[in-house]
DNA sequence: AGCGACGCTGAAGACCAGCTGAAGATCTTG
DNA sequence: CAAGATCTTCAGCTGGTCTTCAGCGTCGCT
């Protein structure tokens, strides 16, 4: 999942993409609001996180404008406590959830999920394919019964092969949903990661659910290898 | 967007189509199984509403007909309460969904819609050309039922002359297409490529999808050879 | 029938994409 | 701070794929 975190304040913003990507969204940052608006149209995000405070741009013009745009993502916003600013407003100007600072990061990460998922109802909670079972939600993953464990890397891998399942994916599409788009490294941390993850749920069961077409990417087999 | 209603019941078809008509459907109407298949074969529908219980051909045989037969529209089946038919083996003869009788008129033109959103959203792309069948988003190619494996090139050639099928396409407008349109080299290469494809899709099966229009170029014959 | 142009195809070697083990970097956890 | 897990980079290896080439077949024209 994509998120665009815009805040100007450097270090809980970095503190914030870290633990996100830890727990495999692809993250980008933005420091002030200009960069944010023109980052969020550029590129299709998930989430947009959107502190209220920005230079340049305030959040609220940043929303109301990336909503006039029609950008569709989901958009929560971070507000002071001051009171200066409040909730409603957030909410008026296109803003799909908000959230008081200073927050904790846990509650913060269930609201991005709840967030995400609220948006993203048409797609499947889970995806079931012969033998092999990703949940999206739990963020689990069933061989034939067994529960494997998976990195947070692998498993967002496999959630964009199994949310394309029978289609062809190629690595540089994988970059760009699990990776952010920063990222000008080698495609061949792709190929590792789903090395690593045919170790786990293909090799042991003697199936090959992660199929290679040479030349153009991956596909994830619909009915599980 | 197109409907077909199969129901045996007319007091229920009449109502139902008079209420989806005007929600602006279209919407047409069969009552038994045989008449239902030859409808929906005829005619490309968006959803087919399919009753198990028919006279003549029932429900699952309709399904699992249209299907062997390459209809891809969405298929919601109708199953009767009782029990004697089960919603696993609806979705086992390929159906996209089910709805118990009786079932809530609301409940049906929202299931409807989600199941039309949901096709529309993962339309294959997908040329059919008699019995051979290109899939550009699996990147996979059937010949009479039959997976074959084609490799980069090949498919990259194949794809080329699926989306002009039945005009003549020149061996440039393929090099230029296929290879990097700087390409110098010889053209050849597409004849060998030509060749392979042959060799494969083909020649096994008594064939001639691939023909040679001398002196101009390659033609895919539109009902496939 | 004979000729020339065009197209087909088998073989061979160059080439390249993808796989994987290992090592170092980085982050997390106790 | 140490231990452990995870991620990334790198390089060697493998096997498939692509291209080239040459010889042959086929077609259309005279």
């Amino acid at each position: 999942m994509r998120v665009l975190i815009v805040d100007d304040e450097r270090r809980l913003a970095a503190a914030l993409q870290r633990g996100l990507e830890a727990e495999g969204f692809a993250v980008d940052v933005a420091h002030d609001g200009i960069t944010g608006l023109r980052q969020a149209t550029r590129s299709p995000y998930d989430v947009v996180v959107l502190d209220i405070m920005l230079p340049g741009l305030n959040g609220y013009k940043v929303c109301s404008m990336l909503r006039a745009g029609g950008c569709r993502s989901g958009i929560l916003m971070l507000t002071a406590k001051d009171g200066e600013w409040d909730e409603a407003e957030a909410l008026d100007t296109g803003a799909d959830d908000f959230l008081s600072k200073p927050f904790s990061y846990v509650v913060l990460v269930a609201r991005l999920r709840a967030l995400a998922r609220r948006l993203g109802e048409r797609q499947p909670r889970v995806v079931r394919l012969g033998g092999l079972t990703v949940d999206l939600g739990a963020r689990t993953c069933l061989r034939s019964g067994d529960q494997i464990r998976l990195t947070a890397r692998e498993f967002a891998v496999l959630e964009h092969l199994a949310l394309h399942a029978g289609d062809v994916v190629s690595k540089r599409d994988i970059l760009d949903a699990v990776w952010d788009e920063h990222y000008d490294g080698d495609a061949n941390v792709v190929e590792v990661h789903v090395s690593a993850l045919r170790r786990k749920i293909d090799a042991p069961y003697g199936r090959a659910a992660v199929q290679t077409v040479r030349g153009v990417g991956y596909r994830l087999a619909v009915d599980g290898g």
